[in-house]
DNA sequence: CTTGGGACCTGGCTGC
DNA sequence: TGCAGCCAGGTCCCAA
């Protein structure tokens, strides 16, 4: 999530009131639920009047009350230039200032879609961590009554939408409770040090201008560094800042989960 | 309803 | 050296 909102950020003033001239679909699975040529047709002529995220997605509005929502998944990069060089990717769309939008994507997972309602998708979301009604009574309502792991629970957007792995390990590290401590039995203090943890770790990554742990960067190519900030997340065997214990590895639901486990002690 | 597993995807790595 | 097989992780889909 720190990584689209600082796409977002940093995709808004550029291409903010301008007109979509031309948009070329390279790779025809890219447009989820629909037809790559009624994409592309559809989005002509278009303003961008708002550029927004939403939990991990990226929201275009345009005129005419159509939605592009854009989801990157892991290796998915919107990469901005002028005129010359035509970038490759998945897609390019260019902007009436001249600016070119490519979407590339290594391992292909990533998403683009056009909706008149985007309410379907986006409403499924559970509470963005960085919105105002995120109140730690309301993780404590959204965390009730399951029984996974509370890893698992960070990672599942319908409940709370906006962490990815690495920041539900440091999130989890910061507020000091073991990723495999069943969701519904955090006590009140530990929602409380989550709700807390959360909060700074994303605005931490996002004053780094998010984590280039892998293929991320920004839309002028540049890398974040919000990595460096990074406690437990793939530092397997490391010395945890705190108390010196070596970093550990364990699969939670097929994906890597990073601890302290002496910070992070179970209590069960 | 909740939960868990497989599928998707491909560059990089491991191991024989 | 060559290559099969595994792994990474966000989300959707399906089965229990």
């Amino acid at each position: 999530m720190p990584e689209v909102e600082t796409i977002a950020q940093e995709l808004r003033p550029l291409i903010l009131g301008q007109r979509i001239d031309d948009v070329v679909v390279f790779d025809p699975t890219l447009v989820a639920g629909g037809s790559p040529e009624l994409f592309a047709a559809q989005l002509l002529g278009r303003t961008v009047a708002s550029v927004e995220r939403r939990g991990k997605y990226l929201v275009l509005g345009l005129s005419g009350s159509r939605w592009l929502l854009l989801h990157l998944r892991m290796t998915g990069r919107l990469l901005v230039s002028l005129g010359q060089s035509p970038p490759r990717g998945r897609a390019v769309f260019r902007f009436s200032n001249g600016l070119q939008v490519a979407f590339s994507d290594r391992r292909r997972l990533g998403t683009v879609r056009l909706v008149e309602d985007p309410g379907p998708i986006l409403d499924k979301l559970g509470p963005d961590p960085l919105g105002e009604d995120f109140t730690s009574d309301v993780l404590s309502r959204r965390l009730a009554g399951h029984r996974i792991p509370i890893k698992a629970a960070l990672l599942d957007q319908h409940i709370v939408s906006g962490l990815g792995n690495m920041y539900a390990d440091e999130a989890l590290f910061t507020a000091r409770i073991h990723p495999l401590e069943p969701a519904h039995s955090l006590s009140l203090q530990e929602v409380n040090r989550l709700h807390r943890a959360m909060l700074s770790v994303l605005r931490q990554a996002i004053g780094g201008r998010g984590a280039s742990i892998d293929s991320y960067v920004r839309p002028g190519g540049e890398l974040g560094s919000a990595h460096f900030s990074f406690k437990v997340a793939h530092r397997l065997g490391e010395p945890c800042s705190v108390c010196g214990t070596s970093i550990e590895r364990v699969q939670i639901r097929k994906r890597g989960a990073y601890f302290c486990p002496k910070c992070q002690s179970r209590k069960w």
